[in-house]
DNA sequence: GCGATCTTTGTAAGCGCTTACATTCAAGGG
DNA sequence: CCCTTGAATGTAAGCGCTTACAAAGATCGC
């Protein structure tokens, strides 16, 4: 079957084949592996490309060699530096992987199971990013044995998952806050939220324990910048009481801060407050933020890598893969202040 | 043809067809219009998809419908919030519309010609932001006659572009820093990077002009923290004198804004500070950063909007759309401050 | 100079869907 | 009661690739 086909439609690799006079099988080789081909028909394919501008379609080749050839990601939204950071590591393993990623932002949807589902169609292997894992579409993509990997989410037998470091380093962290001899701390941020932001709390209660006292309940707030504002302005009112903060993350803890600080409350004086996640704002305020950088890029490499390696027959990791994190100690937590900002 | 197959390799339309004991027409009809199905069947099969836990391949559909049913979206990388909003504009647009969006950055690519063809593969067309579009292999899809829209770029005749407004609202922003008396105006960063930033800078050239001054020289910089703090210690050292300095970005304003401040210079009083883009940062550092704000979601928005369209066939838009940007005054100009932080 | 061996190219059978067209069957009209 | 009509379903022909296998030269040893 030569089914002649010029422009108009777009090229394929039967009007390549006629227009070079070989065949399709010899097309396909010149593409996929050019030394098979003589160096001189594989020129005159080269030249037919060329001069019918010839794109393959993809999806030909997917269902020829039974692979998408794509990654799959599924993120809450891409606000802040967190999820773009990942985001960006995931794309850049995944590229030199040869997939493609396809990127599904969940929040935004209104239908977001139709959503995953459509998505689980054009892909090989997916990447959720925290609790999106119950969905009853994604665990329809887990039986149907396409390889999943949660992010930062609850670990599971059945799926492998990646995580940083969260339980140790807030005990660190708060047990720093101790040392410069603050008693009243307040965890600000809803454990409910997020498996990642229980863990902190955990490592908040954890630090408590080692020097025996009682870890007050956490302040169950969204994560957003008019949540901390709000917040902030309750405290001011006398609402809360404390002489810290620990924040579930930098967007809380900066928000909370400016506003104190606007109302002429002074940080780490009155009350140190300190992040997670060493957003880029966290450097340029004064006082620097004290909070807790993680490794989110690596987060998103390795499950894009990981991904590759299961479609390809890995077996499922049954304990999560946990990333180490860094203390990022600037000034808001109560250290001395030097002259100069604290660059990364 | 009835090739029975079962879990191993994944349901196909033919194990559920089997299985619901109907021909794979029916099958394929009860997922693309169900209601042309009788209820009894209809039931059947999706008893059937659930008990095979059938996932479509995708690929498969597009060879058959000739449409991949997804866009592609061309960055140089995803650090700072200007390309994540981007990206979510233009995300949740393609899902509106029933497309998928396969990203890539460029900034990681070693080969990037080879990116962007392995991705011209796989969508009906095709988003690239600034210069990228001088890549022959952006050329190619273009002759494959895939729509492509440039976002950001230089706007040329054979390819539809958007991008927000640049030039007047950064004479604007000019003849702002003009009324506050400030009369030695660097321009900081280099108007050759960007398509973007020679707008700009062309509108602080205007604005001089309005005033019969005489613009100086840009200080050509690249665009990154680093170059705004080495940029700065060059003016500490006197290499650079000015009483107000517009910059090309945030990043640029904040990194120079803060050394400044660190070295004991007061800003606005002896330098006045200016960015574009309205990060967060931008209103958390004192004092608030005088910027522009960029409909950044919208352009986004519009360009996956423009790409559904023109891949249905609309006829491309010769003269570029160009999206109005705001004017956002805080402190580092030198109006006087408020006692509070200007949100948004 | 002829068969064995290699290299290069072609042939053709899928991959898993969609959809135009054909078929079947029940309901209704005359 | 037969024929028309319409609803529901099936048949089969692609969509544009990849690749196992076959075929056809070219190369070489003896």
């Amino acid at each position: 079957m030569t089914t002649a086909r010029q422009q108009g439609p777009g090229a394929t690799i039967y009007s390549v084949a006629d227009y070079a006079g070989v065949s399709i099988a010899t097309v396909s080789r010149v593409i996929q592996r050019p030394e098979v081909v003589s160096p001189s028909t594989r020129q005159r394919v080269l030249d037919a490309i060329e001069a019918l501008n010839y794109v393959p379609v993809g999806a030909a080749r997917s269902l020829a060699v039974r692979h998408h050839e794509a990654h799959g990601l599924v993120l809450p939204e891409l606000s802040g530096p967190y999820y773009a950071e990942l985001l960006m590591g995931f794309e850049a393993r995944a590229a030199e992987l040869g997939q493609s990623v396809i990127l599904l932002l969940a929040d935004t949807k209104s239908d977001l199971p139709r959503a995953v589902r459509q998505l689980a169609t054009r892909v090989d292997a997916l990447a959720v990013f925290g609790r999106t894992v119950d969905e009853p579409s994604v665990q329809r993509v887990l039986h149907a044995r396409k390889p999943v990997v949660v992010i930062a989410g609850e670990c599971r037998a059945d799926v492998e998952s990646i995580a940083a470091e969260n339980t140790s380093s807030a005990a660190q962290l708060t047990e720093h806050v101790f040392t410069h001899g603050r008693r009243r701390l307040l965890f600000v941020g809803d454990p409910d939220a997020a498996p990642d932001i229980a863990s902190r709390y955990g490592g908040f209660v954890q630090a408590h324990r080692a020097r025996r006292r009682k870890p007050a309940d956490p302040v169950r707030i969204a994560f957003r910048e008019n949540d901390g504002t709000a917040f902030a302005d309750r405290m001011l009112a006398g609402e809360h009481v404390a002489d810290a903060l620990v924040c579930a993350n930098d967007e809380l803890a900066l928000s909370i801060m400016t506003r104190l600080q606007d109302a002429g409350r002074s940080v780490p004086d009155d009350v140190a407050v300190v992040g997670w996640d060493d957003v880029m704002t966290a450097r340029y305020v004064r006082p620097g933020l004290t909070t807790v950088r993680q490794p989110v890029g690596e987060l998103g490499r390795l499950a894009s890598e990981r991904l590759y390696e299961l479609v390809r027959g890995a077996t499922v990791n049954a304990t999560p893969q946990v990333l180490p994190t860094r203390l990022v100690l600037r000034h808001s937590c109560g250290c001395p202040p030097a002259g100069i900002s604290t660059l990364p």
